[in-house]
RNA sequence: GGGCAAUUAGCUCAGCUGGUUAGAGCGUACGAUUCACAUUCGUAAGGUCACUGGUUCAAUUCCAGUAUUGCCCACCA
């Protein structure tokens, strides 16, 4: 007998048992003791930000992840997850400074300078790296910590900057006064997707720029239209045609200005006055046409968020809302005025600073995305297309598999709105552009783009990277490249052994920021996609359905909760009722729940270490002696089968299900009861004990890639040298059709109808209130009782229904109530007393009316012509069985209500 | 405006390529303190599978439309 704990306590085991993991090396893929030829599985852990701690959805994240690595460790795979944080640019300085003025800091950047607040940055940084990093292995996830990276460490920074050298000189990268997404709360850039579109309330106005100008314009910016240099009408638009091409100098109170009028397609004739004032300069398809159109561009907003000087001298230094103001008035002043109206209106806000997003012309930094790269033919869209569609380069074997496959259309679609990426940020905290100036006139300005300045006074780009940039490398910059690149261009070490990566997850947030950018940087750097399939996840939200949020402050910490429960429930919880691209709701309940299947798993393997003679590993099948026995190692054949091919498909909930439903009701409810008769017999005990430990072994090992800790902890019982991370998964071979009928006829039918003959004596113990310590008599009225090897169960029954007695006989006992089971006969429970009789009838009477209905859907389906020509003949038969089925029942159930009366 | 997804028991969700008088967990009700486990065990109640059509011998499952919800994109200047 071993002394087991009564209850886990994860507490308790988790972290030693981390330790010891960490210490066999075989996270580390090259350590494992693996066929040379065995094959590799490598994942790219999305790396966190190092924005604070972690929160639930990384948990999500490393529970998915590493519940798949360790599978495909299990399966003999060279399997690799590499790990890494993000330095989140944008995100982190934004963190820090928010931090710094709630110290007392009102202007960080100012107060502190570059120097001292990139220190700052730094130490905040380097703690949330640490924080987070120690989480992920409270999680668990077992990645290979000889192969961290960061995107901001030497490594990864000299990937960027070679990156941004080949696409300067392949002439993909650009720098040019465009409309850029100006964020005046950060005084930075922010690209397309960095918006977040924010409904409101706007008015939309109504005037003329002049009292000679021959139509109306309407619009919601009124002061913005101080920089209008045309107006755009839709060519088909009856009224405005004639004037396509004419120019009018109009005088909006700060001088002359050039009004031409274009037409272009997009206008929409209905909406405001059908004219479209066009003001190159704050806006993104205003630029668009300005450029068509050859249009001047007038700043009247400045970064500093007020109107600039050629607003005029009397909006210069207004903040947009007063110029809007006394613009209004004047328009009203001058009878220009025609109206207002309340409308809806959209606005883009930046997703990290918060504030309503000026369109504002600034030479930024681009990637052109239409341009053709050269010596390649085709531009870097067409690259983002080709990875999902056609495949790399046109290679089947490298097109990326998205799961689920909707997605595609998403990103697709996102692909053809994409207009050229803006890299360049106004912030800190980030790569420096590695791009020099000399003369740094305005004319006359000399650009060279390299690792180090060239000679003499030249002065570096002050500007930084999107933080996109360095993520869109990931994959590969975590592999060594470029030094893992020889002399002949083939991938070496890591690069090779790893990419393209087998495997992605990622939420679909994720979608355009991420993958598509991974996409675009690694077929064009590599000429190979980043990783060969994606996983697509939901995010989580609460009971409600509400996402999780600080300002709602409905945020759990996983954290807690794995203390709390353990992780293992944790992650259980995690990856239940998670399939792809859906979200999941996560709440302490389903915890619970985990918590408590984890707690059932440790109580199981309680049972069998301490009641069997021996303990040991019993790695062959044993033979079965009963029908339980065979029952049992078939079940777990087919539980295997099912649960290795939801996870090669990435189907965790499902898989977790299957093991969850035969762990505890086929394992624990039935065989372990029945194990315990079996024991009592010298004849079966130590087969018996052979089959607990041999289902128990597999168990452990099923269940290791969700609940790691635990199981690991039971294993090391059975005194292995290996741990459980390193064990073999036994793949099952697949039965040919014949045998699983065999199997079903022989095994798995007897022991089903075994179970309900056991539950319906339950049911009629329970339904007639018998105590349930009491033992009573049983007799079963049925023909052909050897089909389902009735005498073999016989004493199981008799243990499990806790009967004294158990009889055939030809007829229904007196004093008994009776129960009629298909395939069965009457299962009669004998009573003390009398036996209720109008209860009987009522019973009897309302099982016939159920009966009846089925038999009659039965009926009339058979009776149909069409049904028996047309239908599969296995269907027909299935059905016809089901009828005689029913008829037999119909009649005892009616020779029951006969001797009632 | 364009697109995508979802809609199954009180709640959270399964139900794969059409044939089960629809399944689980939680919750609820009743019962049990038997030596693996009260983080337990047994039993039960509870659903016209959103709606309307169509295809089919057969539709929760396929198709179309409607409604509701959620998301993405474009954007109204």
């Amino acid at each position: 007998m071993k002394e087991i704990p009564k209850a886990y306590d994860p507490k308790a085991v988790e972290d030693g048992i981390y330790q010891n993991w960490e210490e066999s090396g075989y996270f580390n893929p090259d350590n494992l003791k693996l066929p040379k030829n065995a094959d590799y599985f490598s994942i790219s852990m999305p790396p966190p930000n190092v924005t604070g701690v972690l929160h639930l959805g990384h948990a999500l994240e490393n529970a998915i992840m590493d519940t798949a690595i360790r599978f495909q460790r299990l399966l003999g795979k060279r399997a690799v997850i590499i790990p890494g944080t993000d330095h989140a640019a944008v995100a982190t300085q934004a963190r820090v400074e928010k931090n710094l003025i709630k110290e007392g800091i009102k202007d960080p950047r100012q107060q502190l300078g570059r120097e001292k607040l990139l220190e700052k940055i730094r130490e905040y940084s380097e703690n949330s790296k640490a924080t987070i990093l120690k989480q992920i292995k409270k999680m668990g996830t077992s990645c290979d910590w000889s192969r961290l990276a960061y995107t901001f460490d030497e490594p990864r920074s000299n990937a960027v900057n070679k990156v941004f050298i080949k696409m300067y000189n392949d002439g993909l990268i650009y720098r040019g006064y465009r409309v850029v997404n100006w964020s005046v709360k950060g005084q930075s850039t922010c690209s397309d997707d960095e918006l977040v579109y924010v409904e409101r309330q706007a008015k939309l106005y109504t005037f003329k720029y002049s009292k000679d100008f021959p139509f109306a314009i309407a619009t919601t910016r009124p002061e913005t239209k101080l920089g209008d240099t045309a107006v755009a009408v839709n060519p088909k638009d009856k009224k405005y045609k004639k004037f396509i091409g004419q120019t009018f100098s109009v005088d909006l109170g700060h001088g002359q200005q050039e009004i031409k009028v274009v037409a272009e397609d997009s206008v929409d004739p209905k909406f405001g006055t059908g004219a479209l004032g066009v003001t190159p300069a704050h806006s993104m398809i205003d630029f668009e046409i300005a450029q068509k159109n050859n249009l001047p561009v007038i700043k009247v907003i400045g970064e500093d968020g007020k109107m600039t000087k050629e607003a005029g001298k009397d909006y210069v230094g207004l903040t947009v809302e007063a110029a809007r103001e006394k613009f209004v008035a004047w328009l009203k002043d001058n009878d220009l005025f025609i109206g207002e109206e309340d409308i809806k209106q959209n606005v883009g806000t930046s997703d990290r600073f918060g504030d309503v997003i000026e369109v504002i012309p600034m030479t930024q930094w681009w990637v052109n995305v239409n341009k053709e790269i050269p010596g390649r033919g085709k531009t870097l869209k067409d690259l983002m297309r080709e990875a999902v569609t056609t495949g790399h380069d046109g290679d089947e074997n490298q097109i990326i598999k998205i799961t689920p496959n909707h997605f595609l259309n998403l990103y697709l679609q996102w692909i053809d709105n994409l207009r050229d990426w803006c890299i360049s940020r106004q912030i800190w905290w980030g790569h420096r552009i590695p791009v020099w100036y000399k003369n740094k006139g305005k004319d006359n300005e000399e650009v060279f783009a390299g690792l180090e300045a060239p000679r003499g006074n030249w002065e570096q780009d002050p500007d930084t990277l999107d933080t996109w940039f360095s993520s869109g490398l990931w994959t590969f910059s975590t592999l060594g490249w470029p030094e893992n690149i020889d002399d002949k261009g083939n991938k070496t070490g890591d690069l090779k052994k790893f990419h393209p990566t087998t495997w992605m997850q990622m939420g679909y947030e994720l979608l355009f920021f991420w993958m598509a950018r991974m996409i675009l940087m690694t077929t064009y750097i590599l000429n190979e996609i980043p990783f060969k399939s994606v996983y697509i996840h939901g995010i989580l939200r609460d009971k409600d359905g509400k996402k999780f949020s600080k300002s709602l402050g409905n945020g759990i910490d996983p954290i807690e909760i794995s203390k709390q429960y353990g992780t293992d429930a944790l992650r259980l919880s995690l990856i239940s009722g998670m399939s792809a691209g859906n979200d999941a709701r996560f709440y302490e309940e389903k915890v619970e729940g985990a918590r408590n299947f984890v707690n059932k798993l440790w109580n199981i393997s309680r049972y069998i270490l301490s009641s069997v003679s021996e303990i040991t590993l019993i790695d062959e099948k044993p033979k079965a002696q009963t029908i339980a026995d065979e029952w049992i190692l078939a079940k777990l054949d087919n539980v295997i089968a099912e649960a290795t091919t939801d996870l090669k498909s990435f189907n965790f909930s499902s898989a977790a299900d299957t093991l969850r439903e035969f762990t505890r009701s086929d394992f624990a409810d039935w065989y372990l009861e029945i194990s315990k008769l079996q024991a009592q017999s010298s004849k079966l005990k130590e087969n018996t004990d052979r089959i607990l430990l041999y289902v128990l072994g597999k168990l452990l090992i099923l269940w290791h890639p969700f609940i790691p800790f635990v199981t690991e902890e039971i294993w090391t019982n059975f005194g292995c040298k290996e741990l459980l991370l390193v064990q073999k998964w036994s793949e099952v071979v697949d039965l040919d059709i014949e045998q699983k009928e065999e199997n079903d006829k022989n095994i798995f039918y007897p022991f089903w109808k075994f179970e309900e003959v056991v539950m319906t004596i339950r049911n009629l113990r329970a339904d007639f209130k018998v105590d349930p310590a009491k033992k009573v008599a049983v007799s079963i009225v049925g023909k052909n009782l050897a089909k389902i090897k009735f005498d073999e169960q016989k004493d199981s029954i008799i243990f499990l229904a806790r009967l004294d007695k158990l009889e055939v006989e030809k007829t229904k006992p007196k004093n008994s109530v009776s129960h009629v089971l298909e395939g069965v006969g009457e299962i009669c429970l004998h009573l003390e007393g009398l036996v209720d009789l109008k209860k009987e009838k009522e019973r009897i009477e309302s099982e016939i009316k159920s009966v009846e209905g089925y038999i009659k859907s039965l009926e009339q389906k058979l009776k149909n012509k069409d049904f028996a020509k047309k239908a599969p003949k296995e269907v027909v038969e299935k059905e016809e069985f089901k009828l005689k089925e029913q008829k037999e029942k119909m009649e005892k159930l009616e020779e029951q209500l006969k001797s009632l009366r």
